[in-house]
Parts: C-alpha cells; structure tokens; sequence
DNA sequence: CTGAAAGCGCTTACAG
DNA sequence: CTGAAAGCGCTTACAG
C-alpha cells in the first residue's frame, strides 16, 4: 500500500507538503497541491489512519457498548448513533455486551485500548471497575438509556414515568385490577425504575403491587416466558402483565399461548419499549415506545461536546403510549375498505 | 495515561523489557517479569493498541459491511461474526449500508484506512470501486449471504433452491396455483437467485411465473407493502405472495391489512428469511431458514484463513423450510393443555 | 511556501 | 537475558 513517501517521491515534494495538501493547510503553492492530489491519484494514495491516529492522538472514533444487539431497541439506537456520529465525522465501533457484565468489561477495555475518543455505554450492571476507572481519568463518557448512579457522567435517556402512569389509567379504565410486572435486572436503573413508576402509578389508583406479583427477569425472551408461567401458576394470576422491555414481552407471549391461552381474553400484555413487529403480533401489543432516534442523537452530541472539551448536556426525552389490542381494548372500527377483494 | 516508557521507568529496565514480558516472549528472566508486572498493575497500564498496530502491521479488526443492521436476519449475523471474531483474538467493525452503495463504499473506505486485518461484506450492489480494487490488491476479503460474480473472493452463503423446492411444492399441496414473488433488487445475487429458484420450482409443477407475478423490490418494509398492494389491484391477484426476505414480508402483512383483507385467508404469505417474530405475527408467517449464525462463523473462519496466509474456503449451506400458517395450512391441533385457565 | 527533523508508543533484529 | 536503536506512517513546530 502507497504511503506518504511515495506521494511525496512522485510529486516532487517533501512528505510535509504533501501532508499539508492533505489536511488543506493554507500554506501550500497552487502548483504543489496539483502535483500532489495527481500523485495522490494516481498512486491510489489512502492516509493511513492509524499512523495518522498515533501522532494525533485522536482516533475520530466513537465506542458504543450496549447491553443486547439482538434487542431491536437497541439496534435501532446503534444505528441512530451511528447515523449521528457519521454527519460529525466520527466512526462507531459497537461492543454487544449481551447483558454480561464480563462480556461489558472486554468490550469497554478493548476500547479503550484502541484509544476511542468517546464512549457511550448502557451499563448493564453496577459498572466494571475498569468502565468506573475510565470516567474518573477523564476519559469522554456519557451514558445513554441505563446509567450508574453516583457516576459523574452526563445521562442520555427517556422518561417513562409519564407513559407509565398513562398505561396504569388505560389499564384501570379497561376494567383491569391486578396487575403484574416483568421486571428488568435491579442491577440497572431501567430495571429498578420501571418497577417504581408502576408501583407509583398503581398507587394512585389504590392499588397494591405485590411482591408475587413482581417477577424477576433479565431483559431477556427466556426470563419473560419462566416469569410468566410463574404468574400463570399462582391460584390468583393477574389479569394484566407488563414486561419491562420487549424481549420479554415475546416471552410472555410464547408462556400464554404454550398453555392454550390467549392474549387479551385469557390475560393481558402490555410491554415497554415499542418496536414494528408490535403492530403484527397476534394481537398486536399495547406498548410503551421511546424516543429511540432522538435519544441516539442526543447521547452522540453529548459525548463530542465532552470529547471537544464541552460539558456534554444530560437529556431526558419523554416516552408515550402506543394503546393496541393486548389489553382487551375494542376491537377498532374494521375499516370496510371499499377495496375490490381478491377473488375468494 | 501511562505508556511503555513509564512502566519501564518505575521497573528499572527497557522498554524492549517490557515489551518482552507484555508479548510473553521467552527470555525474560523471572526477576524482569515480576518487576514489570508489578509497574503494570500499579499503573494500571494498557498498552496502546494504536501504537502497537502501527509497529506490527496487524490491527487484529475484521470489517463486516452488511446490507441493513435493522434487519434481524442481519442483525443475527452479526453478533454471530463478532462472537466468532472475539473467539479468535480479533474485533470487528461494522458498516451498515443501509442498502445504499454510496453508504458501502464510505464504510469500506473507512474501514480501509483503519487498515483492518480483512473484510466480510455482503454486497449492496455490484460493487464499488474501491471494494473491488481492495479485493484485487489483495486485502482478504470474504462475501456473506450476497456476492459478487467474477470477483475471485470466497463466498459464503446459504443455498435455498432445495428450500424454495420445498416451499412451492408445499404450497401447491395446498393447492395454491397463481403464486406471485417480490424479489430483492437486481443488483444483489440474492434477489436474482431467489426469483431463479422460485421460478424453476414453479416449473417443476408446470406453472408459470408471469411478469405481473415478479414485483421489484428492494429487502425493505415499504417496498413490500407497494408490491402487495400492486398484486392485489390485478384483475387476477395471485394467491400467495413469496417475500424474498423478512421484511417486505412485514410489507406485505400490512399492505394486506390495510385492505381489511387477511392472511390467509385473502391472500397467503410466505418469506425468505426466519425471525423469532414470526412465530408471533398474526397468523405466524411460514418461512425459509437460513442457518444464520453458522453462516457467521464460517465466514469469520474463511476470513481468518485468509488473513493467515490461507486461501479460505467458500462454504454453501443448506437453507429448510418452516411451516406455519400463513400460507392457510390446516390449523395444527390445538393443545388442549391440561392446564388450568386463569380465572374467567 | 517549503523541508529537515522530532516524536507519537510500540516491536524487534542486532550486539553484547 | 538485556538494552540501544531503528522504524512503522504520519503531523507539526521550527528555520529558512
């Protein structure tokens, strides 16, 4: 591969005009820069970045680590951040931490030592010493969804207190008493806080949250579906379960129709985080849907704020309620399209 | 953050020393060893992967350059790569395309300046420049899921014509006669190869493929729901719609509908392309499976090989076929689970 | 405007 | 077994 002494050689030139042509440094005659940019064609010439980076001591790159690719949330809020830190100029390398702390810790080292310029994590426990260690050195940090209390890094997230409250009174008006929740691991803060807010909300309509009526999951389809059988078991299941996140939602999906059950008739389902498949579920599910996009964009101008020496702003989005059918809403009015059928 | 020199410093020996003792070779002695390591943890120092790269030549970092992360199948694969990579000392960096070839050669080109170690792509179209100029030149490189004719690359892939055999022949055991397509773009082997297979099946039984049967598609949710809603304004509307992947089949499911109509009863679907979603779609959606995550790892092992000096090998692996009921096969017996119902 | 030179943090023959 | 030194491919004061 050509390197800047070959540009430089068939120019005519020494590398450092050549490296100023490059990086458009003012100081370069007209009839240097032609010379150059043809060597540069002509030889194919590519910098090499990690020379480039060495020297520089930035890597215009960005570490993203979250919890669950596989979690269409999470994908969606990769691809935001990547969109995002493209239009900065910046690249994403992508940790999937698969909800395992280790998993998190080989990430978040292999990052760093690649020397990224920013790192934006979903901690998906109480943070690794070494993810800890790198905030306190000062290294640019923000945390987008979960967070670590305590920590000192700036919070990208969505509220879903609101949203919450606004399912508890939907749920309440549809008749529904005894309601049961899938919680998220207590080690994150979506996990605990998505518990208080439902417990808070029940609370405002007299109604209890019972510890047999809180089942311990991982953010994971498998734990939603065990949870669920639990719930089923009970001589008083409840009539209504709202997994935290939407992996486990399918899970609970899978658990009700293993027993020949349906959703909403026999028990309803009403999960957090929205994602398209939602709308094609048999039936399709009444969720709680965050701001994903925004939510990607935002973290990533927080972190190159921090990266270019800025504060690096923490911002909380609200999220809302997508009402379908898992709640044993009316049926919507069936359109009667006056659309020609196919032929029978 | 501590360097080589620093760690040197406080163990009393050359960098050369520490480098020694940090790549494990031999003629360390013991006193040496134990020194460094202990400068090492009281620092806490991580050498610099930059640095070290730059030095060696290798950057131990696959590319994947893939067509869609939003794509579960994609999605799968994926993690799948990175799981394989992360087995075999190697990172990896991924490009998301987005199915545009302007966004496939950015991230090559990226990726090429960070002087990763060798590429998997799965070609958006037929190649961009600076790809097949990468592959000529000699960067390893390896095709997944798509590939590019003529270009001397190991491709690894799942085959789906026996699949696609069995799906038509399942279909017409239905007897389902006017079966229609919405095939992938052109530009990408996969959505020739899938029309291909489709077509000859469909011969095998004396049926024909119309043109008005083959609607262009582009493996994205929109263009989905536009071929359907095409198929279902024709004078004839087919009686099964093929989607030649997850997603237009997710089109599909709502331009139907968007009708009032249902499936599949109005019209059958069936997709290229399994997801854990289509157990849960209303009805569940019967599919082609590739073997996704054995797909990633052989693509990663093929690519190892290749960066190791090796040729790597071009593997081809069986796609099945998995009936649901979204193509109006006979309801399967509904458990009738000795399981209590919840109350009422 | 231009070039020679130093230096980023490593690794690795080469001598000893 | 150990260290001094060269060199990977760049960028950037410093002189001119």
């Amino acid at each position: 591969m050509a390197s800047i002494k070959d540009v430089a050689a068939r120019a005519g030139v020494s590398v450092a005009t050549v490296s100023r042509v490059l990086n458009d440094h003012p100081s370069v005659s007209a009839d240097a820069r032609t010379r150059v940019l043809a060597a540069v064609g002509a030889l194919g010439y590519r910098p090499n970045a990690v020379a480039r980076s060495l020297r520089t001591d930035q890597t215009r790159t960005l570490g993203l680590v979250i919890s669950d690719v596989m979690n269409p949330y999470f994908t969606e809020l990769a691809r935001s951040v990547e969109e995002e830190a493209r239009a900065l100029g910046y690249s994403v390398i992508i940790g999937n931490a698969d909800e395992r702390p280790d998993l998190q810790d080989h990430h978040v080292t292999t990052l760093l030592d690649r020397r990224i310029d920013g790192l934006l994590v979903s901690p998906t426990d109480g943070g690794s010493p070494r993810m800890l260690d790198a905030a306190r050195t000062g290294t640019p940090m923000v945390f987008v969804d979960r967070w670590i209390p305590g920590v000192d890094v700036p919070v990208v997230r969505s509220d879903g207190r609101g949203a919450v409250r606004d399912l508890v009174a939907h749920l309440h008006a549809l008749g529904h008493r005894r309601l049961a929740i899938i919680a998220g691991p207590a080690a994150t803060t979506t996990g605990r806080e998505r518990v208080d807010a439902f417990r808070e909300a029940l609370g405002a309509y007299g109604l209890a949250l019972p510890d047999a009526y809180i089942g311990q999951g991982d953010f994971q389809a498998d734990s939603g579906r065990r949870v669920t059988e639990g719930f089923l078991d009970l001589t008083e299941p409840p009539e209504v379960v709202f997994a935290a996140d939407n992996l486990m939602a399918l899970g609970a999906l899978d658990a009700v129709r293993a027993r020949g059950l349906r959703v909403p008739d026999d028990i309803a389902l009403a999960a957090f985080d929205d994602i398209p498949w939602f709308v094609h579920t048999d039936p399709p599910v009444t969720a709680i849907a965050q701001p994903t996009r925004e939510l990607g964009r935002a973290a990533v101008r927080a972190l190159v704020d921090r990266v270019e020496g800025g504060p690096g702003e923490s911002v909380s989005l609200p999220a809302r309620l997508v009402v379908r059918r898992s709640c044993g809403e009316p049926a919507p009015p069936q359109s009667p399209s006056p659309v020609r059928r196919s032929t029978s």
